[in-house]
DNA sequence: TATGAATGAGAATTCATTCAT
DNA sequence: AATGAATGAATTCTCATTCAT
């Protein structure tokens, strides 16, 4: 057995070599951007030997993102596991998450992508669908202490935990991303603290629900839809902003 | 004159055609997989003109976004001229950035997939700064009305005005990302009404802001950076995560 | 119009010399063995060029079937309106038919191809019944001229007309296709005289069609199948043989 | 002795598996889109095992025509040695033709596909060769029996014995091929019974070369080639049918 | 002898950009 | 100014063959 079972691992960190690699390469450069054949430059190999790995450049591609996902569920649900409050708790998950995304800075780009749609179409849908299953996990972790909290009367807000769940994951998301290397929208957000910055946040947001201070209504039900003159003709938008 | 001048208008009016057929086929498939082909076919246009008007696909691209930053930036100046509190400014410097993102999908779309680090060569210099620029003002005017409240005891935060700002805009664009139709990360985001999510999210920050409740700390000059254990291998994490 | 329709002209033109350049090359190589760029070179295009003109590479093979079988179809055609007796207007469509394989060689080779069901799968199957339905018409010309010619007793068999037309075509085709230069299945071939070798054994057959010789059984409903032993076991058919 | 005959046998035995494998797939598949791998997942043998049996992939698919080659000899030998009748022979000759392309569909497939002019520097000329004398034993056998039939006064042709084989071969495998699964060009090929068709169009033409009805000119020597205005040009072509 | 990982030349196709008309 | 045909570099993926184990 020795024998074969030292091939197979052989195998796997040979591919674990060349996420690595494609890691690297793709978040230099963006998935378009890259060419498969400057990922087998990147690990050494030739072209050819990466689809013995990876059956298309997508799918080496979601293999960063399956990678990605149960390591940063891993981080979360060790945080949540320590016997902490609930504000804790939750502070510490957008830690890990935070922490994460610094970590495995790569990782996180490949997230944004799948957050953006910049890959819908071009992978499984499967394979997609696996990948929201996983990232469903911590998730429901993080809702189970919401939910606790409120019961507990540690929260006291009237929203679901599910929602309050979003509210804080949403914003941690927003945060790091402004404060990511490549994000150029603002230059400002390269003084801050990234860290800070982002467990600021979720300090003010939680607080929110902490007190009962904000006026809080029902969040589901997508009510009406805002856009009620969708338009995409430039020139009306200009005199509706104009006027 | 009038004859130069109504060449002038005729070709501002052309080149705003392309601008608006460029926006709904970047919109429908992304940067890359958009062809020029598309863009000529949309606005009934041979391939060779639009290069009459934009020197490069990716100026064009370019163009768009600035179009829209303005718009965007009318829409926010405009609420923020309004006669309300500090705290009402700023929800409806939220709301209208959230109403932009509804009405200009498109452009916001177009905001969401920017990578400025790619276009760097590919477009004028120029240009991209003139974005910046144009980014900024918005920004700038938020600062104010925050200091202001600072000054008045509305808020009685410690951080300074910008960093006010920042942690609005950070936490709204997450919020209004995860909400988008394109963003896969999360099923249950869908089930939200993303008006409301998006303002409580800003009430409850606000709030914070308003209070002296939650501990602040300043988050200017990244002290030392989180990222001390920078790594690429996938297996060392493995060992990371799980002790 | 003049301009419009020039421009329409020369595109024409240059389909059509893109249609004999490739003509050219896929029958030095076939179809597998012949790379875009080979045409291209051959015509003096850039290989994006032909993707022009034709979406693929099999819709560039298939349009050079279709057109042959007009040409094939317009010979044989015009020699069966020829005022002849029916044995005549036969040996007259044999003789059409190698004619074209003579003077069209590219195109039989392309046809020899899809025979030998090299092309099903690679093709719109759309594409080929279009090509099938274009083969047929010439084939029901001569029944119909089979027909008329028992009709007056100057044809004795019991077959049917089509039967009559399908044993001259299937024994034509085989004369024409070992007499091609590229089959080398027999050295002997390539001292006859192909056309005379393929009118001989068209004469001999129609013969076989005016006298009442040949003991004449039902040709259709293929009765049972010979093929009881199927086996793909090459040592084991070895056996079977030698007993 | 015995370990070494042993070794040997096995040795044969293994690649005779690997011919048998190789027939199945290169039948389903022909012979540029059947891999390597596919041969080898076939006999459950590695990529690289192939190339100690064969020496490249069109030496494997020469070995297979070359198998299929004798082994239609020895069935056609073995009709001619019956005590039979020159014309009897003859049909049961063409009779186990067409029986081995019934009994041993892929080898025959295989046959139909060989392009032996791709084949030359890509494998040893002395296989080649090798191919060529063991398809010219059948013939010649077959030969001897028209001749002797010929002498006899059986046959009253004034051709050659080796043109009267050529016929009734090309007449046959014409046939045998249009009535073949795969093959496209015609759907009412499906309707008759193959075997009977095949042997209704030898029986016709042996009877002409029994009686003296037919014109008989010589065959050989390629006397002038019809194909005097070889052109490429498609264009011409339409106005020269169109006479 | 058997394996199967690695190779790398090569093929089809796409598309931004140019330029003659 | 507008056109759209032509270009050819670039990209993804395949697969026959080799070779170290």
């Amino acid at each position: 057995m020795s024998i074969s079972e030292r091939k197979e691992r052989e195998k796997e960190s040979r591919r674990q070599e060349i996420l690595k690699a494609a890691q690297r390469v793709f978040f230099r450069n963006g998935f378009e951007k890259t060419a498969m054949e400057m990922v087998a430059e990147e690990c050494q190999l030739a072209k050819g030997t990466l689809y013995r790995y990876f059956k298309s450049k997508e799918e080496l591609y979601v293999s960063l993102v399956q990678d990605g996902i149960e390591i940063l569920d891993k981080m979360i649900v060790r945080e949540l596991q320590k016997p902490l409050s609930a504000e804790e708790k939750l502070l510490a998950a957008v830690k890990a998450h935070f922490d994460f995304t610094q970590l495995y800075h790569e990782h996180f780009m490949v997230f944004k992508m799948i957050d953006v749609g910049a890959l819908s179409g071009k992978v499984d849908q499967e394979k997609l669908d696996a990948i929201q299953r996983a990232r469903a996990t911590a998730f429901e972790r993080m809702k189970n202490v919401v939910a606790e909290a409120i019961k507990r009367g540690e929260f006291k807000t009237k929203h679901r935990p599910q929602e309050i769940v979003m509210m804080l994951w949403a914003s941690s998301f927003g945060a790091i991303m402004m404060c990511g290397e490549k994000c150029q929208q603002f230059e400002m957000f390269k003084e801050v603290d990234a860290e800070k910055f982002v467990m600021r946040i979720a300090r003010g947001l939680i607080e929110s629900f902490k007190t009962a201070n904000v006026a809080e209504e029902p969040l589901s039900h997508r009510a009406s839809p805002v856009r009620t003159k969708k338009t995409d003709k430039v020139s009306e938008v200009e005199n509706e902003v104009n006027i």
